[in-house]
Formats: structure tokens, sequence, C-alpha cells
DNA sequence: ACGGCTAGAACT
DNA sequence: TAGTTCTAG
């Protein structure tokens, strides 16, 4: 039974591993000689000392926090050891950070299935991995016991810091008439204390764990004792974790919600939750919140361990603290441009190393505006599709501040005269690039089932500095004339072994909607690859003209108006989706295989009408072409053993990584078969190497979330400052 | 008018 | 989709 999950027993296994003091340790291995000494990583040494980043567990003992000043931290700690965190261009550079992740990422990875959680926090799925261990080498044949395993805390476990600890432990780990789940979960600690040991060894990175039956329970056993220990929660003891668990302690509810429990509800520790039905927190949160809080008061969460080891976005940004708030238009232009070059950057290696594109570029800003009683209105943020090229980013980036400025200004009535300060102030600015997906589109599962196997990457690659011609930008008042004529777009080159092929990277998020016309959005937002339907060759640097006429006009009226002090502000928890426990209806109905559907259906059918061909067209190019190395690994194993800058099976195996299951959920209605009436057992029949990615696909939706407003506690999420 | 920076997610 | 908001480390 390779496909149904199993919902409702957690016989999961689930660890999750969280580097100690992740920048520390990165500076420790530049420079030894810190190790083993107070230590924390600084940033902006020239006011009081910077802010402290990451702090070393020699000088928490001190009482030196994170958030607190470098100054703050000498005067309680004076032997601390102080390491600015690199600085680029004038910012904040992190890559050393990331890259240090990455390393642990590509170690982590080895035993199943692994979700990068942030920049130094892993899941992963060991179930398979622990269950091929309980069939061949149970715990309880082995001679001895990976010393590292033995020192786990196993929560319940009686005299669990006493003497004997060590060997209830063993005993535990190793006991052949226990509980499955048990064996299961022992199994897992063995894998996790190995992979600590791997990651120690290759890396120097020590790190901490929690082996659980399910994400939550293993994220709040990773924190439970640290530095470079494992904390296993058995199933027969989560009851009594949870009962005393201060509610502030779970991962969402450190926040708002949190502390709308507890002065809501009455509700302080995880266990008080117990007693409310799931109807009344649903009353009070919404539908999916308020399931997700019943759930979690049992120790319940389905969420899947994703299976994606890069990050879904990347950004840039700097705040800008008061006094030294931008004022011209032209230190906006500076920093925007030095930040663009970092995303650039950082974007250009993402598609080297893991032929990924980024299809979004968005502009968040702060700003301040003097002599207005509410002086921190939002600065709204503004996106719009994002083009390669350094130039290009710091242009559509400079354009989307301009329109954010406009709208920003407009709340206060006034007019900017040119870049003259004016009396506002921007104290933050940060860009961002999203909607990150493979290309190029033909290696996923499904569309290789129809093409048949990938074609091995080139062996040798060209530098892919080229590889990305540069699109001639279209002014936006260009743009216009091109509305509705979207249907092939960024033209991104990408060579060959001896020709360069053309490729163009289907992107529906923007071919979605033809009926809107361009003119309805701020044209400033449009790229010029929107418009383009053919091959540019030309650069050229700078908008000629339009810019500025674009950005005057049509800023909608409804911006103008301060948000009224009731608005509110609903919740709804991560992951519902896929992690429902407690469903309401299943559907039995749709009982054809969906199997003969896909040996009948041309692929084109996947695609919406007007655009069947051209994509299609692009799906064969891809898959036919010699260019992407990565064609082959990322068609096979279901395991990845490389470095993350490989695009990953378990990226392509679900579905968000995946460009083609995207183009899927988009154009759902094509399929002849509603997904709801898709008997989920019908996936069995499929192929096994497209099952994991339909088995995503089919997985049950999220409730839309109709909270009954009227009864709804959920004002008291309103902004603090509102109250 | 100070914690900075980055990332993920959900909702509308 | 674009924009906002919350959360976390």
């Amino acid at each position: 039974m390779p496909v149904a999950k199993p919902e409702s027993s957690d016989a999961r296994v689930i660890a999750h591993v969280d580097m100690d003091c992740f920048y520390v340790q990165v500076e420790q291995r530049k420079q030894p000689d810190l190790r083993g000494l107070p230590t924390a990583v600084v940033q902006y040494n020239s006011w009081k000392g910077g802010s402290l980043i990451a702090v070393s567990y020699e000088a928490r003992k001190y009482g030196v926090k994170r958030s607190m000043r470098g100054d703050e931290a000498k005067q309680v700690c004076p032997k601390i050891q102080l390491v600015q965190v690199p600085v680029a261009r004038g910012k904040a550079d992190l890559n050393t950070y990331r890259s240090g992740g990455s390393e642990v990422v590509s170690i982590l990875a080895r035993k199943g299935r692994c979700e990068r959680a942030s920049i130094d926090e892993v899941y992963l799925d060991l179930t398979d991995a622990a269950e091929t261990m309980l069939a061949e080498t149970p715990p309880e044949s082995l001679e001895v016991i990976n010393e590292e395993a033995i020192k786990s805390h196993v929560l319940g476990l009686n005299n669990e810091d006493g003497i004997d600890a060590k060997e209830n432990v063993r005993e535990w780990l190793s006991s052949s008439d226990a509980d499955h789940r048990d064996k299961l979960l022992a199994c897992g600690a063995l894998i996790v204390a190995e992979l600590r040991m791997q990651v120690l060894k290759e890396t120097e990175f020590t790190c901490s764990a929690g082996i659980a039956h399910n994400k939550m329970l293993a994220k709040l056993a990773s924190g439970m004792n640290k530095p470079a220990q494992q904390t296993v929660v058995p199933f027969s003891s989560v009851k009594g974790l949870l009962e005393s668990l201060p509610i502030k302690k779970m991962k969402q509810l450190g926040g708002k919600l949190g502390t709308s429990l507890q002065s809501d509800l009455g509700v302080n520790t995880v266990g008080d939750l117990l007693q409310f039905s799931e109807e009344k927190l649903q009353e009070c949160y919404g539908v999916n919140t308020g399931t997700w809080l019943w759930n979690i008061a049992r120790g319940i969460s389905g969420e899947e361990v994703q299976g994606r080891l890069l990050p879904k976005s990347h950004g840039s940004g700097k705040t800008f603290p008061g006094p030294r708030a931008l004022k011209t238009i032209e230190s906006v232009q500076h920093w925007l441009n030095q930040l663009c070059e970092e995303l650039s950057e950082r974007l250009r290696s993402d598609l080297d190393q893991n032929k990924r594109i980024a299809h979004t570029l968005t502009l968040h800003a702060r700003a301040y505006k003097l002599g207005d009683s509410d002086s921190h209105k939002k600065f709204p943020s503004k996106s719009c599709p994002l083009r390669y090229g350094t130039i290009k980013i710091q242009e559509d980036a400079m354009n989307l501040f301009q329109a954010g400025l406009r709208d920003y200004m407009g709340t206060y009535k006034s007019k900017t005269q040119g870049s003259q300060y004016n009396g506002w102030g921007i104290t933050g600015l940060s860009v961002s690039a999203s909607k990150i997906l493979d290309t190029p589109s033909g290696t996923c599962s499904i569309m290789k089932y129809f093409h048949g196997q990938c074609p091995p990457r080139s062996s040798s690659e060209k530098s892919q500095d080229n590889l990305i011609q540069d699109a001639a930008p279209l002014s936006p008042s260009e743009s216009e004339s091109y509305s509705g004529l979207n249907l092939t777009e960024p033209q991104i080159v990408f060579p060959g072994e001896e020709k360069e092929i053309k490729h163009a990277i289907p992107t529906l998020d923007h071919q979605e909607d033809k009926s809107k016309t361009w003119k309805d959005q701020d044209p400033s937002c449009l790229s010029s690859q929107q418009m383009q339907n053919s091959i540019a060759q030309e650069t050229s640097p700078l908008l000629p003209s339009g810019s500025e006429s674009c950005l005057g006009m049509s800023q909608s009226e409804q911006q103008r108006e301060f948000p009224t002090e009731e608005s509110r502000i609903k919740y709804a928890m991560p992951s519902l989706d896929r992690g429902l426990q407690k469903r309401k209806t299943s559907k039995d109905k749709g009982t054809s295989s969906i199997r003969s559907f896909f040996k009948t259906c041309d692929p084109s059918s996947f695609r919406k009408q007007e655009h069947a061909e051209a994509i299609q067209l692009q799906d064969v190019q891809a898959a036919e072409s010699v260019g992407f190395q990565s064609t082959s690994s990322i068609c096979s194993e279901p395991n990845q053993t490389e470095l993350p800058k490989e695009s990953t099976p378990e990226q392509t195996g679900t579905n968000s990584g995946c460009s083609t299951s995207a183009h899927i959920e988009q154009q759902s209605e094509s399929w002849r078969y509603k997904v709801d009436e898709i008997d989920p057992s019908v996936v069995n029949e499929l192929p096994p190497e497209i099952q994991e990615e339909v088995q995503a696909w089919l997985r049950p939706h999220k409730r839309p979330n109709v909270v009954k407003k009227g009864s709804s506690i959920a004002h008291y999420f309103l902004p603090a400052k509102n109250r």
C-alpha cells in the first residue's frame, strides 16, 4: 500500500532537527579559537554595540539574550566574544549561514523526506527508514547501540535524570515487547542519532532533535534539551506532556492567538484546551483554526513533511531606523539598487544551481510621515512579474516603490515635489522574489509519464551568465498595446551543448485571466515579459520614458480610506488542508479509474484550450532538451543524497515545487473529473512514479473559513495600538 | 522613532 | 493576483 497514507493512527516517525545557535557555530567553525567561549553574532556594530542575532550557550549562562545590544551583552558577560555578521553592499550578508544550512540539509535528507523549515531547521519523515530498520535490524538485535542514541531523552521514562538514565534509555530503545509505535520511534531515535553524528563529522556543527509521531510534537521536543541532544516523545507520554504545557510554548501560539486564548478563554496550558468542544473553538476562531486547536490539544497534527530542500522565496532588506530614515528618492534609489543587486545575485545562483526561476518581484517598505497623528500608516507592498537581470530588477523595484509612494502619499492628500524631502521618511526597504518554480517544466513526473524518459543532461555546462537573455524592457506606456497578448513570455534562453535552445517558461499565473485588461493594473507593475511574444535581443537598461507618466494615474480611491478601527483580523492555522484529522465528510463517488483517463488523454487536455498548443510545445522542448543535467536525477530516486543545489525528487514528487502540477492545479477544471469525486484509492492504479504527485494533488483541501463573524472574538486580534 | 533580517503561511 | 497580516528564530 504505497499510497494510502495512514491518516488516523500516527504511526509516522517524524523528526525535527534544530541547529544550536547556528550563526555562532558558523562563526566558530571559521574561527576555531572561539569554540567554547561565550560568543555572540552581532550586526551593525555602530549603535550601542550592534544587535545580537545569535548567542552561544556559554554566553546564555550569563544571561546574554538575543535581542540584546552588544553593549548590554558586554555588561552581563564582559568576556563575551562578539563577532560581526558579514557585510556586503552596506547590509548584513547572511550567505555564509545559508550555505551552512544547505550543508546540513544535504546530510539530513539522506534518510527520508526532508523539509527545510528555516535556515537552520528541518523536518524529516523517517517512517519508511524506521519501518525498514524495525523489519531488518531491530534495536533489540543490535550488539551495541549508538552511544549518541543512548543519550536521548525519552519523555515519560521514569528516572529520566537519575543515575540509571542511560540504562533506562538503552532498555527503552531495545525493548522487544514495546508498543509497535514506540519501537518505531526507537528506530527513529537511532537514525536521528546517526544523522546528527554525520552532521557533526561532516560540518562540525551540533544540532538538537526531537523524535515523535508528528511535526508538532517533534518540534516541541527538539527544543526541550539543547544543545546537542535529542528528545523522544513516546505516544504514551503525549498527554502528560501537553497537559501542563503553557499554551504559548506551542508553535503558532506564541503570538496574538495564544494571548487571545489566555485572556478570552482562560486557557493557560494546552491541557486547558481539552474542555472546549471543536464547535466552540470554531465559533471563536473559525472552522480551520478551531479544528486545528481541537487537534493540537490532543497531540494530533497531520501536517506532512513537505519534501522541500530549498527556500520558497528570497529576500533582501534593510531598515533605516529613526534619524537614518531615507529622505530622498536618490537615497531610496541607492539602497534599492544595493538590495536588488543582492537579490539578483541570489536568484542567479538559484538558477545556476537549482534550475529554478522566480516569477514575482515584491517590494515592501516602511515609512513615516511627519505631522500626522497616525504617522506610521502602511506603505503598501507592490509586486510585479520578475524579470531577470540586475538592472531590470532594480528598475522594476524602483517603479514599484514609486507606485507605492504614490499610494502612500495619496493617503495624505499631499504631493511629492520631485525627489525633495517632503516630510516623509523611509524607515525600511525590502525586495523579495517568490513563486519560484523548477525549470524546465517537463521534468515532473506526470509530464515524464506522458513524454517518456527525459534525456540525460549534458555533461559540460556553460556558465549561465548569458542564459537569461535580457529582455528589452518596454515602457509601461507601450505595454498597453499588447494587452491580452501575453501568450508566450519570459524568454529565457538556455544553452544546449552546441546550440542554444530556446525555452519559453510557462507562467500560468500570469496567463490565467485574459479577461482582465492590463489597464486595470498599475502599468508600472507590468514588466516587459508580460507583453513580449518574441525573443528580445537587446537590453536598454533604463526605462526610456513612460514610467513617470504611468505612475501618476489611477490609484484607486478605496486606498485612500484609513483602515477602519473595527476591521478584523482572522486566523487560520497552517497546512490544515493536509492536516485535518477529523473530517466532516468524505465522498465515495468517482469509482471509475482515472487510469483510463490518463491512458487515453492527450496531455494537452491538461491545459486550457487557448494555451494548450503553445505550452505543449514547451514541454516537449523541455523534455527533449539536452540542456539540463538534472533531469535524470529529478526523475529518479525517492530519496536525495545530493546537495540541494540539485533539484530533488522531493521537490518534484510533491506538489509545490513542481510547475507541472501547479499547472494542473490551476487548470483543474479542464479535467473531466472533479477532484472531490475521485476515489482516492484509484491512485493505486497509477504507475508508481506518479502516484505521489497525484496523491498530493488529491489531498483534501481546507474548508473555506466561514467564520461566524458575529460571534467571533477575532476582534481581540486587532493590532495592539488600535485597542 | 529602534531589534534586524529573513522566511513561511493564510486570507481576502 | 496582489496585498496584508501574523508568526518565528
